[in-house]
This record gives C-alpha cells, sequence and structure tokens, in this order.
DNA sequence: GTTATTTAATTCACAAGTTAAGTATTTTTG
DNA sequence: CAAAAATACTTAACTTGTGAATTAAATAAC
C-alpha cells in the first residue's frame, strides 16, 4: 500500500496555490468592471488598437479556443469588441471597440497598481527572476511536441 | 488610449503557462487511468490510508468545495472512495476503498517517474527553489484575509 | 479545373472553477 | 432548554477547461 510523501513540496500543487493566490488579488477589482479574468486578460491583449486573429489570442492569453469563442460571443454581445474584416474568410480577427478601450484605461489603472504592489511585496528582482525562472522551466519541458 | 506593456512578462499569464506546461506532462497518463487531473489530485491525497475531511481535501488539493463535491459523488460510484462514520454528522470524511489503492497503486509508479523526469530536466535544485519561491510568494500575498 | 488535403475556427458534451444560496448539524446564548 | 448563531457541506447557475467532432475556406494534388 504506496503512500504520496511531500504533497505539499509538490511543483504542480505549488503552481496551483501561487497562481490562485495572484490571481486573487485582481479578480474582485476586475469583477467590479464587470469581467471575469479571462475576459479581462482579452481586453487587456487588443489593448491600444491590437487586431489579433482568434489564435493569436488563444496563445497570448492562455485561453483555449473553444473557450475564447465564447468569450468573444460574449465580449462582442456587449460591444466591447468587434470584427475586422480580412483576406483569408477562414480567420476571425478582432478589435476593441471604442467602448471596450475605454472600459479597458478605466480598468487597467487600478490593475497596475496591484501588479506594483506585488512587486513591492515580493521584490521588484524577485518577481523578475521568478518569471524568468517559470518561462525557462516552460522552456525544458517543450520538446516532446516542439520538434 | 492606453496600451499593454510587456503582456509576455507578466506573472499571472507566466504562471498560467508554467502551470500548463507541468500538468500537460501528466493529463495522458492520468486520463489513461480513467481520472481527471483533479480526481487524481484527490485520491493521491488519500493515498496509504488516510481519512480526510471535505474541508481539509478542498485545502491540499486546491479544489473549491462545490468542485469537490461534485468529484466526491463520482468517485463514490465509481467504488473508489466511501464515507467513513463520524462523530460531527456535519462532516463528510472519506477514504479510499481497496479498488481506489490499487489504482493508486497502479498509477502513482508512472506519475513518479515523470515527476522525476522534470526534476532531471530542470534540475533538481531548481526545482526544490522553484517550489519554495512560490510559496515564499503565496506567504507574501497573504495578510490581507489572514489577519 | 475539379477533387483531396490542410487550415482556422466553432460547436458539442462533459468536467471543473466560481459565487451565491440552501440544508443540516452543532454550538452558543440568553 | 429554546432560539440564535456558527459550522460543514451541498446545490444551483453560470463561465471556463478540455477533447472530439464539425463547418467553412484556402491550398495542394492530380
Amino acid at each position: 500500500m504506496a503512500e504520496t510523501p511531500q504533497y505539499d513540496q509538490s511543483l504542480t500543487i505549488a503552481l496551483l496555490r501561487a497562481r490562485d493566490a495572484v490571481t486573487a488579488l485582481f479578480r474582485e477589482h476586475v469583477a467590479a468592471a464587470g469581467l471575469t479574468l479571462q475576459q479581462w486578460r482579452v481586453i487587456r491583449a487588443l489593448a491600444g488598437g491590437h487586431e489579433l486573429d482568434t489564435t493569436t489570442l488563444s496563445d497570448r492569453c492562455v485561453i483555449l479556443p473553444p473557450s475564447l469563442s465564447r468569450i468573444l460571443r460574449f465580449l462582442a454581445t456587449e460591444q466591447l469588441v468587434e470584427n475586422v474584416p480580412t483576406s483569408d474568410r477562414r480567420q476571425r480577427v478582432v478589435r476593441l471597440t471604442e467602448k471596450g478601450q475605454a472600459l479597458f484605461d478605466r480598468t487597467w489603472v487600478t490593475s497596475q497598481e496591484k501588479y506594483t504592489a506585488i512587486e513591492a511585496a515580493f521584490g521588484t528582482d524577485d518577481t523578475r527572476q521568478l518569471v524568468d525562472t517559470l518561462n525557462r522551466l516552460r522552456a525544458c519541458l517543450r520538446p516532446p511536441d516542439t520538434r
């Protein structure tokens, strides 16, 4: 009868908990703007006039295509995003509407303040280094599917 | 019209991506055992004869109570876990059945091999240090609700 | 040029995340 | 001891995560 050692030392659990802890700081504020965190990530990626196709958005926001489809449907009904005509009609390219950009502008300030607060609490250098470490970990695990 | 700088340097995104990269390595293997990653975390927490109440399980597995309720319902119908009688009848305490422990024993070996492979690729010390850093980050962000 | 193949996105079905509300049991209070 | 408050879960409703199947359009192959 095997047993699980060192459950709290597990990398997967540590990643889960850290992510929960960080997102918790933004959730309430973003909800006050009427958005979920995922919807906010999409708005954020499009801010500043960026016009992006679904594939790019999916990658940048770390949201799988099926979820993104639903999120874009919602954001479109709220008139926060709109489609951009494309030559390749398989593609869907979207951008923020004026209303969407205005919502971003209103929300971004506080969001940035909260991010700055994290850096202050954890240390600017430590934060940057942690991001680098996380990206390096990801690069390490990539080989099998990148080929 | 504000724009979002350094999107790929965002801590939240880095945490998301890293978690995705790590869990991807386990997902297929766990699915082969007929489980989702969340169901596996519950099995794992109970392995070795541990009898745990819902609150403790929720905390250890980083699964919110409503999700855990559904997961336990599924695991119970599969006869992988069973309830343990308690004095406080509000509490629900569960344990693995023999079938559940057998499934764990079968699955754990390969799971551990994959974890070892990560440590080998990323470095044992780096892995341990990353886990420590993540836990430290979490501790930093705790104050507001711990009081 | 018409038929395959590939590509881009969406839809479907089910599991899990999230918040709020509900239920049952225990503890506290008067 | 009875009413109120607190505790431990569960249910409900909605959004997102996930893998497989589907649709539509562009490219490749014949």
